[in-house]
DNA sequence: CGGCACGCAATGCAGCCGCAATGTCTGTCG
DNA sequence: CGACAGACATTGCGGCTGCATTGCGTGCCG
């Protein structure tokens, strides 16, 4: 875990990072506003702990940007400002969790915690259905980390299952992602393309399975 | 907004659905853990409040239970418990949020949206008949997380038997459902999709009845 | 010209579902 | 109380529909 301290005291960030290393949380320490932009735009972080009273503004301002940038980003706002006005403020300003000092770092792991095992990857691109990760704003698929490249038709079909994995997809959806709404197709193709899917992503740990008369459905492999 | 309320000091309880009603929450009351169950069962919450000293036991020990039945359902711990301890162990019990007594309504407000706007929820559409979940947006069924991969008419009849769960539905109105009303079917066929339907639903908590004369009633088994 | 993508058709196959035969239960009536 | 009738349960069979797979031919691109 990695996270991004947007903190302007030096004593309350070096004895946060030191505690938080101590359970192998990666802190990488902003001290402005602006650092902790530029900071943030790496995308390396699985959460934004942020002060508010900072050099060069309230560090609720930053939590728009953030949620721009990487929208579902975990932000917990760390304040001395702790009366109920504040934590609303805060809250209603996007954060996910208000937590005034002081503080014990238990908690604070606790929250962390919370707030991190939400359903991870909506909003963030990419998909994982067992050994496939499938980035969607790439449109790569890969298994394994080993790049999976595939025709554009046969994209298109894994894209909206893996969009909708766990779920039917009918056949009519599916046509319509694969060839548009232009041109209509008069034959099975689109079942020879799944026939292909189906044996590019053998040994992936997904599997795509036809739900008679409703459509296709993909899943992890059982 | 609807949200299930988890608390047995009745004072404390008719307070907050005042305060809570005054800003367009639909509030349903459960005294205890049992009674907190039952009401989950039905789906139709947005989030819960929980209690944790209540008369048969920790309210601590219902989220795995939420957990189980409506993954993702925001869960928040209100509890007179307020050292840090007791706030590690709510969250670290799977809560997503843990509000000390006494808190303001404004800020329990704030923390119901925050916890609320995380990846929205899923289209949780669906009802929970035993240990049956039957997500209604998506017409898929399972059982204890096993996903239950069914036929088409037998899925078209289990799906209005579930949304009327508890109430007999006439056999016509099952006919309609499941075969429409294009062709007219000239046998007992429904019953033998009744019967393929228990069988595969045997040993999920859920039994279908014929009511004689009537029609037929799934309810949660004995 | 060679390779790849893809539409298309042919063939094979599985499983859904309608149907009917038979079994079981319940309520009613003599 | 026994018998019958009507309603529901269960099961096997078979046809037919819809999916799977493969191979071929065409067109596009390098």
């Amino acid at each position: 875990m990695r996270i991004l301290l947007v903190e302007d005291e030096i004593d309350m960030a070096t004895a946060l990072t030191a505690a938080l290393s101590r359970h192998d949380v990666v802190v990488d320490h902003a001290r402005t506003l602006e650092i902790a932009e530029e900071a943030c735009r790496s995308g390396v972080h699985d959460a934004v702990l942020l002060d508010r009273k900072l050099p060069d503004g309230d560090g609720l301002s930053l939590i728009p940007f953030l949620r721009r940038e990487r929208a579902g980003l975990p932000i917990i706002v760390l304040s001395a400002l702790g009366s109920p006005e504040h934590r609303v403020a805060g809250l209603d300003n996007g954060a996910d969790d208000y937590l005034a000092k002081p503080f014990s770092t238990d908690e604070l792991l606790a929250r962390l915690r919370a707030v991190m095992r939400r359903p991870a990857q909506i909003g963030q691109n990419t998909v994982n259905v067992g050994h496939l990760r499938f980035n969607l704003t790439e449109r790569q698929a890969e298994v394994e980390g080993e790049p999976l490249d595939l025709p554009r038709r046969e994209l298109l079909a894994l894209e909206i299952l893996v969009r909708r994995a766990g779920r039917t997809v009918s056949r009519t959806a599916l046509e319509e992602a694969v060839y548009g709404y232009d041109d209509e197709i008069a034959s099975n193709s689109l079942d020879a393309h799944i026939s292909r899917l189906r044996r590019k992503l053998s040994g992936s740990g997904v599997e795509i399975h036809a739900i008679r008369g409703l459509g296709y459905l993909l899943r992890a492999a059982a």
